[in-house]
DNA sequence: GGCTACATTTGGATCGTTCTATATCCGGAC
DNA sequence: GTCCGGATATAGAACGATCCAAATGTAGCC
């Protein structure tokens, strides 16, 4: 595919630096470096020069020369997704503190542009990719966008098919089981025993840990779960908003229903105003992710901390830990989220 | 077989290639931009040799031979902001069909951090940056950080201070004063003589477009502006929320508050809620940027649409237009932006 | 003066590509 | 048999930095 390039005028370099000072390339590459092996003197002239010249370190020169890296790579489905933007906030504020620079690239929850962006983003030679994989990539094509040698962190979503044994990848996941047990639980203690799992793709790795949580909390507490109490949406307001009615239509309708993610429960909220419905009275609901608006809806909804940007800060500091050892064992983190309640989780009419 | 001193595997480079396929580095590397001089069997040889050793294009030595550029800059604020967030998701979008990689940065809104992410990100080498300047940015000193050959697409705000003559740099601006002329006046329209505007830092660029836009359409419409109604806030919910008590406490209340944008009015709305008020009734507000939370918020905020991802699109559209001609004069682009109207911006309760 | 020790400086070679100019092969025209 | 032109292929010098080994200068010591 042809790519099109942007010419650039001519730029200070370090030759011009040198012989302006009378000194060899060599030693203004060592001043440059701050390295104690030139003269105090030698030093003051170039750096007034370099200064005065208005220099720019082409660090990609020195990258190719050296043979390191300066850059990671960052891949999430959709920034427009504030969990997502917060995540990219902690992962460039940490890689940014390190001296790298973060190379950004959003897929749109397509594989097909998944595999285009991270071939892309191979070229300019990352030292590692952190990439929240779109819905649906496997593990063999992600591997052959970006070679074995690699680092990755793998967030949020696990990719189908086996890691190979020869290039492991990190992995950061949400207690996604435990968190939705959690809300299950609280619902649960509240007196609710008809209680709906609604939204998110049952075949995604976050959505089949969250239904898993679900289910076993139910199990816990011999309670019932109806065929239709498991309700699937894509993961946003709109088309949770749309799927609503499935769920409401229900001759028997549940007293509460723990919603795949903050976006799915507004938009059920959405869709129940639209009846007439009031969401935390007429249906008890808690979402996942503690989005800002979580807080701020009416009612406020109960919901799962996830702390999303101290998860960029993380994986960005797992992965440069791996920079050094990229042959050492994948690690597997998974973080806990915690229980935020607010109004919505309301105990059922009858209690 | 112990790995302990496995040797990095090298990477595989057009060297490799060539000496595989016995044919020479020049021939490799025109099969790779797909040149028509090269025989039909050679170009499949070396395709599949390329393919067979999993060959990684370096385009940074590439960039660096060419002297080309494959990289856009873009500095935000805050990528937590919805509003950057989708700007930011707009920007990458356009920036990655047309084959470059987004260099992405953070400010945090601090001029010191903006400096040294701006030192950063330009020692890569990218062909323009996009820079949505934090508060209080000087020209002198982001001239100074970039050069004066980069092309540069400004956002949102101004940068204190003059654009040198040599450097010019293109503007992409909202409408600020016309869209709040329009909010004031929708207010007006509805019957309220006695309004406010609320929030927002009044020297920075957009506070203080918007206060003028405000100003404007009161003196049209003859009505006063009694001095305790323009109150500043930092441009956030919290301290938006912790800045209402000076509003809320006059004695003389406004029925109606013109806020600097959204985030600042849901602050206003939080604030009011707590003291039992109810916003869109006890006081009509606007806000502008119509964050997705602006439809969701109860009442429904009343706003300025600005489509922030087609204003990314735009901004990164109009860098890549000016790469190839750095050397004309700056070009300043306003953007109209249009009016909501939900429920927050009821009439005053006489009416 | 010759020697070593130390501080400072430097000329290539090199990283992985692309560019320019030149080389080679081949078949047909003369 | 020579010459020519088109089609392919290639060697070597870039690009802007860093690394290495070696060179230079300076001082102290015998």
């Amino acid at each position: 595919m042809p790519l099109s390039h942007a010419p650039l005028r001519r730029k200070v370099t370090l030759i011009d630096i040198a012989a302006a000072c009378g000194v060899s390339r060599a030693t203004v590459s060592l001043v440059l470096r701050g390295s104690p092996l030139v003269n105090r003197d030698t030093r003051a002239r170039v750096q007034a020069e370099l200064q005065r010249q208005g220099y720019i370190y082409n660090r990609a020169a020195a990258n190719l020369r050296r043979r390191t890296t300066s850059s990671i790579a960052l891949v999430v489905n959709d920034l427009g997704n504030p969990f997502f933007a917060e995540f990219a906030a902690g992962v460039d504020e940490v890689v940014g503190a390190a001296g790298f620079v973060t190379l950004l690239g959003s897929t749109g929850e397509s594989a097909e542009r998944q595999q285009a962006v991270l071939g892309s983003l191979v070229e300019h030679n990352p030292g590692g990719v952190i990439l929240s994989p779109a819905e649906g990539s496997e593990a063999a094509r992600v591997m052959d966008a970006l070679g074995p040698q690699m680092p990755l962190l793998m967030f949020n979503r696990e990719l189908e098919g086996e890691a190979p044994a020869s290039a492991p990848w990190d992995t950061l996941m949400l207690d996604n089981a435990r968190g939705i047990g959690l809300a299950t639980e609280h619902l649960i203690a509240r007196g609710h025993r008809r209680i709906a799992f609604f939204g998110g793709h049952a075949r995604s790795t976050p959505g089949q840990q969250r239904r898993a949580g679900f289910l076993a909390a139910m199990k816990r507490a011999k309670l019932e779960v109806p065929s239709g109490f498991l309700v699937e949406s894509a993961p946003n307001r709109l088309d949770a908003a749309r799927a609503s009615a499935v769920l409401l239509d229900l001759r028997t309708r549940p007293t509460a229903a723990v919603c795949y993610n903050d976006a799915v429960a507004l938009g059920l909220m959405l869709a129940m105003g639209r009846r007439g419905m009031r969401p935390g009275r007429d249906l008890a609901l808690t979402g996942f992710d503690d989005i800002d608006e979580a807080a701020l809806a009416s009612p406020g909804l109960t919901t799962l901390a996830t702390a999303p940007r101290e998860r960029g800060r993380q994986a960005a500091r797992l992965l440069l830990a791996r920079l050094g050892h990229p042959h050492e064992p994948g690690q597997r983190t998974t973080v806990p989220v915690e229980l935020v309640i607010r109004e919505s989780s309301c105990p059922p009419p009858a209690a």
